[in-house]
Parts: structure tokens; C-alpha cells; sequence
DNA sequence: TGAAATGTTGGGGCG
DNA sequence: ACGCCCCAACATTTC
């Protein structure tokens, strides 16, 4: 009987689980780990105690701790450095073999190698799995073995391949394989959890957990076939809000894949290539790891963004007197989510109107969204700015106004986030400034900030920005 | 996974 | 009846 230590990390589930699966065969003793990473948490603890993405993983550890403890079982969770952890539980438990799912993110690979490296160093094994995607960014490359740099050769590539794949496969958990630790501390509750983690928890929308991740994925399972057409008003729940649970592992990959191709209609089949998009921009960043700060595009590398501080902070406290950005960035900022259609409205808002440096907007994102995610974050900012692969071109600009008038035809959605708009008829919420009639108890201005900034006027300064950066490029080549 | 500017067309008012 | 203008509606181009 040989012990294997599992390490868990943005995979908090015990089905469905390939490194766990392996782990768990019949000659093994399965030891579960999860490390609270100090490089990740402790500046996160510095400026916002009260994460709400800590409390997420908080609650979807205790639900598999609460499965764990009827076989005396639990998961040794840890505070540190995985570099020094991780050797020091295999050398505590006597560990033959660790498992855990491959990352690709770079500081996840960097970390990774280090911690492989003194693993094999202590003469012990590593073994690693794909897991949290369907293809690696290796597995899916053009005719010459390059990478995809725009998204529908790399989709049509990605579910041809998928084709191949069917059925996809299962990485079933033997639940009897769990070795007993009555004398490890049990930190089997959120607040257990939340006190050792040294966070303040602030409230949820989304409760963590696989059994909500599997409950949503069936209600929307419902819902999908319309998913196409309601997935781009932000007052319908016509979306997943699967992503968080995806980006934790609450679910796998695999859940949400067999549950789109369970169905053949034009929803199931969009919400799919969300999927792909994902991988997609896990390809670039793993292929093009500068554009974690650069454009993709580098034509666009002499863009500087005037960045004005005010218009950004008014932006992030929901405050730039454009009712439709305001609602979002409070929604965003209250409970931690963001519809998609909003993601691109506000992100076209702060760079292209705002003329804020994108990079500040993918950074306030990355703290705030609960379903943050490296490569999707970046890559939305990108396409966004119009700088990114297969991005966006530069001239189309979202209107906020034109864009509310759409999506949010009757000001739902304003209204659950700037109140004080209520009580606007149903067009002139969307910009007050150019209301025929607004109630006599509203005063722009007063009650609600005046747009910080023209439309018109700012639209064309970006026009001209973008339009000479990418010119200034061309002049330098031709010399 | 735009929007604005510009161009074209065609019906209706009117001399 | 005819030509002219206006302009809305739609199409195309441009950013």
C-alpha cells in the first residue's frame, strides 16, 4: 500500500477529478492538500480582508470537508509557500507519489516546477493531468503546429477535435481510498476556515460549493436554448453564472461540456464556443506571456492612455453620470459579478471614452469579479481595447447610451443599481442629461452626477489617439 | 459580440 | 402631368 498526497487547488471538487482520480486506485492511500497560497493571499488580505472570492472557496471546501468526515478523512489545509509545503507534508506523511492537475497559468507553471523539482529531488514521484480544460494549449495548433491567433479557425479546430474526443472522459473518485486523519486539526467550517485564512468574509450571491455548481448547471440546462438571445440583457437571468464554479472546480470542464452538447440548438451551441473562448485566450497567454502587460497587437505598444485618476475612480465607484456604467460597476462592486454584455460596454467605456489605460480596468476587475481569471480577464480587456488578438478594431466604440437603449430596453437593470433613477421614464433613464421631462424631485447634479465627460468629443480624442499610435508604428517600419 | 457619417432611393408635397 | 425638392428609410462606407 503506497500513500499518495493529492494536491488540490483551483479544483475543489472530489468527482469527476483526474488527478484525484488517478491518485485514488486501489493500492493508494489518498492524502488530500490545499494551501491557502501566501503569495496570492497575503496582498489580497492587505487590501480587501473582506474577499468575497476567499469566502467562495472557504464555503467549497468546507462542503467537501462535510463529505470527508464520514470516512474520518479531511483535507490538510495549509497557510504558506507550496514550494515549502508541499515537501514538508510528503516528508510528515510519508508520501510516495503526489498528484495534482496541470495550471497554465506562469506564476502556476513557475510554482509548479519548483515544487516538482524538490518533490523529485526528495527521490519522490509527480504525476500531473489535464483537468481544467478540454485541450491544452499544446493540443490544439494550425497546419504548421502554431498557435490559433484568431478565435474561429481555433473554434472550428477546437470541436473538431472534440468530436474526436466523444465521449468525453470521466475521472470517477474511489471514495474509499481516503486516508483517515483524526489527529489532523479540523478545519471543517467556513468560520474554522475564514479565521485560519485571517479573512473577513462579506456576503455571497453565489453560495460556493459543488452542490450549487451542479444545481445551477441542471436550471440552466432549462434555460439554454434561449441562452443566444438572453444572454445579452442584463436584467434577464438568461446567463450560467457557471463561470465562478468553473474557475474554483466546484464543477469540471467536463460537466459543462456534456451538458451543452446535450442539446442541438443555436443556445447550446454559443454557450459552448464561451467554453472555447476561454481555452482560446489560455492559448495566447500561454504562446504570448508578454500580453500580461503589452498589446497584443504591437502595433498599438507607443499607445498611451492619458489616464485621468479621477475619471477612473469615479468609474470604479459606479459615478460617471452614465447610468448604465454606473449600474454596472455597482453591480460589480456589490456582489462581485458582471453580466458579459456589460463587461464589454464598461471596458470600451473606460478606455476608449475615459481614455483610461486598460491595464487599470483589467487590474479593478481582477480584484473585484469573482470569477477572475488570468487569461479570460486579459484577454477580455484586449479584445475590449481593441489592442488584443482578434480583437475588437479600435474604431468600434460601444455608445453606453445606444448600448443601454438596447440591452436594457425598460431600465430594469439601472434601477436595481442606481435607485436614485427610479423614478426616470423608461427613456430617459438611460441619459438623463438629454431627458424631455425628469420627475420633479430629481435633480441632476444633485441626485445623480453629471456625465464626467463629452461622448462625442471624447470618442473622437480616442479615435485620434488609437489612429495615430497605429500610424507612428507604420512611419517607424517604412524608415 | 458598433456606431457615425455618408450615400442612395423613392414617395409625396408642391409649383 | 411633370420636374424639383425634401427627407425618411435603408444601404454603404468609414472610423
Amino acid at each position: 500500500m503506497s500513500k499518495g498526497l493529492c494536491w488540490i487547488r483551483r479544483d475543489i471538487r472530489l468527482h469527476d477529478h483526474a488527478a484525484l482520480s488517478h491518485c485514488a486506485d486501489q493500492n493508494t492511500q489518498v492524502y488530500l492538500a490545499f494551501i491557502f497560497d501566501n503569495d496570492i493571499l497575503d496582498p489580497l488580505k492587505k487590501r480587501a480582508p473582506g474577499d468575497r472570492r476567499v469566502q467562495f472557496i472557504v464555503e467549497s471546501l468546507a462542503e467537501i470537508q462535510a463529505q470527508l468526515k464520514q470516512y474520518n478523512a479531511t483535507v490538510i489545509i495549509r497557510y504558506g509557500n507550496p514550494v515549502d509545503i508541499i515537501p514538508t507534508l510528503v516528508k510528515d506523511f510519508e508520501i510516495d507519489n503526489v498528484y495534482f492537475n496541470r495550471d497554465y497559468s506562469p506564476y502556476a507553471q513557475k510554482r509548479d516546477a519548483a515544487v516538482t523539482q524538490t518533490i523529485i529531488d526528495m527521490g519522490k514521484q509527480v504525476h500531473t493531468f489535464k483537468d481544467c480544460v478540454i485541450f491544452e494549449p499544446t493540443e490544439v495548433l494550425n497546419a504548421t503546429q502554431q498557435p490559433y491567433k484568431v478565435f474561429t479557425p481555433y473554434s472550428t479546430a477546437w470541436k473538431l477535435k472534440l468530436e474526436s474526443l466523444l465521449p468525453l472522459p470521466t475521472y470517477p473518485v474511489r471514495q474509499d481510498r481516503f486516508a483517515p486523519l483524526p489527529q489532523e486539526p479540523h478545519l471543517d467550517t467556513e468560520d474554522k476556515l475564514l479565521h485560519f485564512a485571517g479573512f473577513t468574509p462579506e456576503p455571497l450571491i453565489l453560495k460556493g460549493g459543488t452542490r450549487q455548481g451542479l444545481k445551477r448547471l441542471a436550471d440552466f440546462a432549462q434555460k439554454m436554448s434561449n441562452y443566444d438571445h438572453d444572454r445579452d440583457y442584463p436584467a434577464i437571468d438568461g446567463t450560467s453564472l457557471l463561470s465562478v464554479y468553473l474557475r474554483h472546480g466546484c464543477i469540471s470542464v467536463r460537466d459543462m461540456v456534456v451538458t451543452a452538447l446535450s442539446q442541438h440548438n443555436i443556445g447550446a451551441q454559443k454557450w459552448l464556443n464561451e467554453l472555447v473562448w476561454r481555452e482560446f485566450y489560455q492559448v495566447i497567454f500561454y504562446y504570448f506571456p508578454q500580453v500580461n502587460t503589452q498589446p497584443f497587437q504591437q502595433k498599438f505598444n507607443s499607445l498611451v492612455f492619458p489616464t485621468s485618476e479621477e475619471y477612473l475612480a469615479k468609474f470604479k465607484a459606479g459615478q460617471t453620470g452614465f447610468p448604465i456604467i454606473d449600474a454596472a460597476m455597482r453591480c460589480l462592486n456589490q456582489t462581485g459579478c458582471m453580466h458579459n454584455r456589460l463587461r464589454m460596454v464598461t471596458a470600451s467605456f473606460l478606455t476608449k471614452i475615459l481614455l483610461v489605460d486598460w491595464k487599470r480596468g483589467e487590474r479593478y476587475f481582477s480584484w473585484k469579479l469573482l470569477d477572475y481569471e488570468l487569461q479570460s480577464n486579459n484577454g477580455g480587456w484586449q479584445w475590449s481595447a481593441g489592442i488584443g488578438c482578434d480583437a475588437a478594431p479600435y474604431f468600434r466604440i460601444f455608445n453606453p447610451t445606444t448600448q443601454s437603449k438596447t440591452y436594457d430596453p425598460d431600465g430594469k437593470f439601472i434601477r436595481q443599481f442606481c435607485p436614485e433613477l427610479k423614478d426616470l421614464n423608461n427613456k430617459d433613464i438611460h441619459n438623463p442629461i438629454e431627458a424631455n421631462s425628469l420627475p420633479l424631485s430629481f435633480q441632476l447634479g444633485r441626485d445623480y452626477p453629471f456625465p464626467i465627460v463629452d461622448y462625442k468629443i471624447n470618442r473622437k480624442k480616442a479615435l485620434d489617439l488609437y489612429h495615430s499610435a497605429a500610424n507612428e508604428e507604420k512611419n517607424a517600419k517604412t524608415i
